[in-house]
DNA sequence: AGCATACTAGAACGATCATTCTAAAACAAG
DNA sequence: CTTGTTTTAGAATGATCGTTCTAGTATGCT
């Protein structure tokens, strides 16, 4: 029963990464993994050199089936800071339908419990983080250059301070199970952006 | 050769907790405890149940040896904003001076790693948390008394925000190699701060 | 000195891990 | 149907895990 290749990859990835992100890569077998992918061991060994390769794969199918979509707005062409407003108003209705209780985000968890040594996986996180950074920042400064509020050093500042707070906010409500206060802090970030840029 | 039990247990933890902080609960193994604590098995075993028991007793030690004295400025009576300004500068200051890079915070790390269905650990995790957004709530309450400036729900959400802004912090700067942003984004977490409840 | 205590080093144990291997089964194409 | 390919279930492997156990050794006390 030769499985059409691309399909099959695609989902097994999705159910890799979610096993993945639901439970933390050291936690997760390969038991684990065949029993949720409901592939042989034989056959995700056949599409991945093994249990690390197959987590690199998964932080990039989750840059493309969860960052990049949510991320698009942001990452337009004279997106502002109502981009931002969108991105996070998505990542939070995701979660809520997503009905089994926040999981945070799969970059944030992995970068918790990575190896101090694996530069292989942490280069990969890096770059997640990096492109959410220069997301935010491009959108910052394209609202800037309406109000003119910011010098470039402030507006650097600014993207940091919010990747780095929705950091925060994938951290926090890994454990929380109330999702109330997840939209308050959402609220928060958003009316301190608008303070600083607002035009 | 008969150890002082109470000293050689506070260093045992002492060891422990530093492992458990740098390497991550489910990647250190109880032989890497044995070598970095210079205990044996047996007095680790006669101390402590297991390595989840010294999981937990290490996350109190982490309590009453990190997390109390840096917070103490801001729990103490009356404590206003300027306390949780010098809390951050204790966190980053004693981070710069650790030398052996960023591992972020014990607790931060352990909640992106906990199993769903361990209740004992999270409900340990969760204590912390509720600690530090109630110290950071009175210290902002106090602060309002004298500008007036927001209302109670107003103050509760700002606390929230600035604990899960902090949470992000530690998170953020597990991977990160340059320590110049985590000042620049307690600079600004203080700056709006001020900006909101300043007098 | 000798006895009791409290630790040590490390073997032993059963479980589980990631990975590899094997033989049977399910499909596609002729 | 037959041939060839691909996947399957699951056994085999060797390593490592958490935990327990055993001897031996160092210490404090009398």
């Amino acid at each position: 029963m030769p499985r059409p290749k691309s399909e099959s990859r695609a989902a097994l990835l999705d159910s890799a990464l979610s096993t993945f992100w639901k439970t933390g890569y050291h936690v997760v077998s390969m038991g684990d993994l065949v029993r949720e992918t409901g592939v042989s061991r034989g056959g995700i060994y056949s599409d991945f050199k093994g249990k690390q390769a197959l987590l690199h794969a998964c932080l990039e199918h989750y840059q493309d089936t969860f960052v990049g979509p949510s991320l698009a707005p942001v990452e337009a062409d004279g997106a502002g800071i109502a981009a931002i407003a969108e991105y996070l108003e998505t990542l939070i209705s995701s979660i809520e339908q997503s009905g089994e209780g926040a999981i945070g985000c799969l970059v944030v968890n992995t970068s918790a419990q990575l190896d101090p040594d694996d530069t292989e996986t942490r280069a990969l996180l890096e770059k997640h983080f990096q492109r959410q950074e220069d997301a935010f920042r491009a959108a910052i400064s394209n609202e800037n250059n309406v109000s003119k509020k910011l010098s470039e050093a402030e507006v650097d500042a600014l993207a940091q301070f919010v990747t780095t707070s929705i950091q925060g906010l994938a951290s926090r409500f890994r454990t929380a199970t109330d999702m109330k206060p997840l939209r308050q802090y959402a609220d928060s970030l958003m009316q301190i952006l608008e303070a600083q840029v607002g035009s």
